[in-house]
DNA sequence: CCACATCTGTAGTGAACACTACATATCTGG
DNA sequence: CCAGATATGTAGTGTTCACTACAGATGTGG
């Protein structure tokens, strides 16, 4: 019994290419046939490997939290929650604008509010959200521990906090906020988290 | 010459009813059937009163920011920039967790990005949002006149930042956040704008 | 009461959508 | 070299979409 015939192209480089048009034209926004192209094969191939149009954006959400999974472990080892908070506000500025890639954030630009039958797609990008800010709350509560942060500050609300203004700045350079503009924004949300931070001068 | 058949619904009622289905699904998300069953009418009514679905939409988008409007005008009549921010982010905490409406910001759940053929639709989302940053940033430039920022104190960048935290507040709310939750992201953002103003202790 | 103008409901229109049947091609195991 | 298995390309499938033709209803001005 045999194999069967061998794919002929490469289902990670045909998903970055999905990714790409998730990011700029949202779930709903992105056709079949615009996914098809930009990856380079026929429909058949894609719900084979895939299974459905639903399947193709949880790979692609895999494969992007999976690339960014390794610069949030830099993030969080900063020395500080402000260094930290710094590190992700001031990388998000740089990312969201950086013009490899279409502008602001998967994670958001995926698709916010879906219609009738995919419902769960707006679900699926709250869940990976979540993961980074889970991850932030984890390193804050740490922080708190150390005597970083004050022992009044909520290591739970200071992350949520960074990760709204991380989906914030998402949102404005989807709409054409360039990376000075971002790196504005993040200077001073970075002041909310110092604001909270035990003084060490 | 007669004036024709008088309309026999009212077009703000049904206006409010369109606004919540875009609120809900998004542009691209929201159909026709839905539209038209929520405000009682027949599609021929909705083309004939509003053009096309788009026409609808900005139609709708104007409703909404003439309702906030009101609003925002008590927001920047706060007297101190850090009032301003605070105003703003917990009214938006509550707003945007009223189950009056459906949660988030009808300018972000309108549509983020969108397909082939609605391109302009975020870039109407987007010059709507801006207004908004535009009279904060205006308010803060009074206050720095006014001496209630500090000199070093960048009110258009801090007017971003506050509509930024706002953006970011609604996706949370749309994705299951409880108004707890968003009162205290904030309450930490109003403290980067504390951090730029003078102290009058 | 009539000419005209506008609205309303029914019932579609063509186009675009996600998805797939099928024949063919290319592999592996024996 | 053959049988089984999987991939590929062509060419569709039925469904849903935004939008509208048309006929009848309801108003105004003369």
């Amino acid at each position: 019994m045999g194999m069967g015939r061998p794919r002929e192209f490469d289902a990670e480089l045909a998903l970055d290419q999905a990714m790409e048009v998730f990011w700029r034209h949202g779930y709903e926004g992105a056709t079949i046939a615009q996914l098809t192209e930009a990856m380079g094969i026929n429909p058949p191939s894609l719900y084979a490997c895939f299974g459905n149009k639903e399947g193709l954006l949880k790979a692609a959400l895999d494969r992007y939290t999976k690339l960014r999974g390794a610069w949030m472990d830099e993030v969080v080892a900063a020395p500080t929650a402000r260094e930290v908070a710094a590190r992700m506000l001031m990388g998000i500025a740089d990312k969201q604008t950086d013009p490899a890639n279409p502008p602001g954030c998967l994670l958001v630009q995926g698709g916010i509010a879906c219609g009738t039958g995919s419902e769960n797609v707006p679900f699926e990008l709250a869940a990976r959200r979540a993961q980074n800010e889970d991850q932030l709350r984890d390193r804050f509560i740490r922080a708190k521990a150390e005597g970083d942060l004050k022992p009044t500050s909520d290591p739970a609300a200071l992350a949520r906090y960074v990760s709204a203004v991380s989906v914030g700045m998402g949102v404005m350079a989807s709409s054409g906020a360039d990376r000075e503009a971002l790196r504005q924004v993040a200077d001073v949300a970075v002041q909310a988290v110092e604001a909270q931070s035990v003084d060490r001068t």
